[in-house]
DNA sequence: TCTCTGCGTGCATACGCTTGCATAGAAAGG
DNA sequence: CCTTTCTATGCAAGCGTATGCACGCAGAGA
């Protein structure tokens, strides 16, 4: 904030414009300037002034992420989109979506940010809508919104939600039951769809009391599990619809002394690290979410630099892991 | 970007100065104006230019986090962190430690940010001398740097470690061994001596096959564990100097066949989410993360505002959490 | 020797907001 | 009725960089 590009100018005897050429690479800058420029930037230590740049570029090379810093998942997302960013020299802003939303949109307006990703498209929010409207470049991760017109980049979820379910059926399971999310998001109903394309297919029927609809968490799959057991309604198998959930239901399984598989069969949905650990192997199905920010990404920086087209939605491909939870008895 | 504070004036029918004043809440604005210009500005969908704001006061109202994204306690000491500055009315901003230095470097003295928090104080790393001899408001969290005087946020590490020692002691077990982080950090020095201090007092020593230095990683624990049983040189009980060696080790022995506790007693430290969900509850010294994000903004909103002093730390008291991982057979 | 290119550089302005200073008009005091 | 004191507002100068345009100068061509 002290030195400045003349400072630098002065140091080198040229002028300001010339410092800011020589910096930036500009052609047409005879590597002799460009040389002795470096030289008195370095000799003062010189750091261009982000804010000043944007604002005479109107461009920020910062794209912020709203995310449910309640959900477990947003942990893996932000760390692998902050690589992908990294890749193409963009910086990321953290949001959380349970902030004043006024707030929220301020500061995606308010042009700190050149983008932004949404990866919590709950049904209620405006804000997908709001950044529609103003033109905002935006691309939804993992949850799509279907009523507003903007780029995603998902998982097949109800496929992998059928596959999940199959997987049950193919181990002789019949009395299956399904811990789902909440249906005000897109993967929510999915799932949930998938699940029952599945039992249809196969021409079973999961009886009521085993399907409960809840949050993406440990504590439904543990509560829902408990409460199962208590009324004497548990089934043979669980299709979990994420792997918080399936997590939460083996461990309520087992403080019940139930055997997981044997007395209750899981399987999950994202194959988090987590669904390695437990001491039974969670078998789920597993989300490329490399590929999904990796696409995230490159729709995104389309719209920032100019694509103006129509919606693009990215479904990737799931993938079944079988580890052990899934068996029959 | 589009509608500026000229356009709300024009609308107004004041000059630039005042929408600026109005809007921004300063003194001597009759209330009347205010009206006048908040209605204009909301009528034209005005929203403030954060750039040009922060060009113009050389402030920012953001932070930055430096983390280190292989680990996963970033994500819940972001989380906090987040909330936490929002209530301060800050943003964040992630930046991962693996990142190019230079860049790191340059985005943080680059003035997009007012000040800094680095939850991974590696020795080795020079970005804290660096923002100590730049005089960027910086805290440390988490870990600190002796030889670098800037304020910190930390827990009492050797004395959480000393008790989790104890436990093991005080159920019976003499044949204890640690599974310890790495000695760059100061959170793995200060485990490893406070494990030590018990064991000294206790009059037990522990053999050096029992003792290993590692990452904080959950592949630490399970390597460990795997090897040791390999070499038979399992100790009774083990003390892991994170929950995520402890969880890794928990995760092997179980592939052994081995019972935790009972063939092998664990404890751990931070006490994670995590640390519940296992079939084993982990027993852990629960690391106050809620408070230490407190006294981190604290501190660096005092040093963003204008405190000059010299550094301060800030220790954090730990506290046993006793579920049954650490019990004797 | 005199234009004509073209390269390297500088000048000046824009980006959109904040804020010190000046001022016009209203209120207060004599 | 005039001077003094506020009050409300406008003017204009930054904040530090990027960049269109103009210009000087050297070498090329005639």
């Amino acid at each position: 904030m002290r030195v400045t590009s003349l400072d630098v100018a002065r140091a080198a005897g040229v002028s300001q414009s010339t410092v800011s050429r020589a910096l930036r690479g500009h052609p047409g800058i005879p590597p002799e300037t460009v040389r002795r420029v470096r030289e008195a930037a370095a000799a003062l230590n010189y750091i261009p002034s982000d804010r000043a740049r944007d604002l005479a570029t109107r461009s920020t090379r910062r794209v912020a992420m709203v995310v449910d810093l309640d959900n477990p998942l947003w942990s893996l997302l932000v760390g692998r989109l902050y690589d992908e960013l990294a890749r193409h020299r963009y910086r990321l802003t953290l949001i959380a979506e349970h902030g004043d939303p006024e707030d929220i949109e301020s500061h995606v307006l308010g042009g700190s940010v050149d983008g932004v990703i949404v990866s919590t498209a709950a049904r209620g929010s405006r804000l997908p809508e709001v950044l529609h409207d103003r033109e905002v470049p935006t691309v939804l991760l993992h949850r799509y919104a279907e009523d507003v017109r903007l780029d995603a980049s998902v998982a097949d979820d109800r496929l992998g939600a059928r596959s999940a379910a199959r997987i049950l059926l193919e181990a002789g399971h019949r009395r299956i039951g399904a811990l789902l999310g909440p249906s005000s998001a897109s993967t929510g109903r999915d799932r949930a769809a998938g699940f029952h394309d599945a039992l249809a297919e196969a021409g079973v029927e999961a009886a009521p009391e085993h399907v409960r609809h809840g949050g993406f968490t440990f504590e439904h799959g543990r509560s829902a599990v408990t409460e199962m057991a208590a009324a004497g309604t548990l089934p043979d198998a669980l299709f979990c619809a994420n792997d918080m959930i399936a997590l939460g239901a083996m461990n309520a399984a087992h403080e019940l002394g139930l055997r997981v598989p044997g007395d209750l069969a899981l399987v999950g949905f994202d194959d988090l690290a987590e669904a390695a650990w437990p001491l039974v192997g969670l078998t789920t199905i597993r989300v490329p979410f490399e590929d999904m920010l990796r696409s995230a990404v490159d729709l995104l920086l389309e719209r920032i630099t100019g694509f103006r087209g129509g919606p693009r939605r990215v479904v990737h491909p799931v993938e079944p892991v079988l580890r052990s939870s899934h068996r029959r008895a």
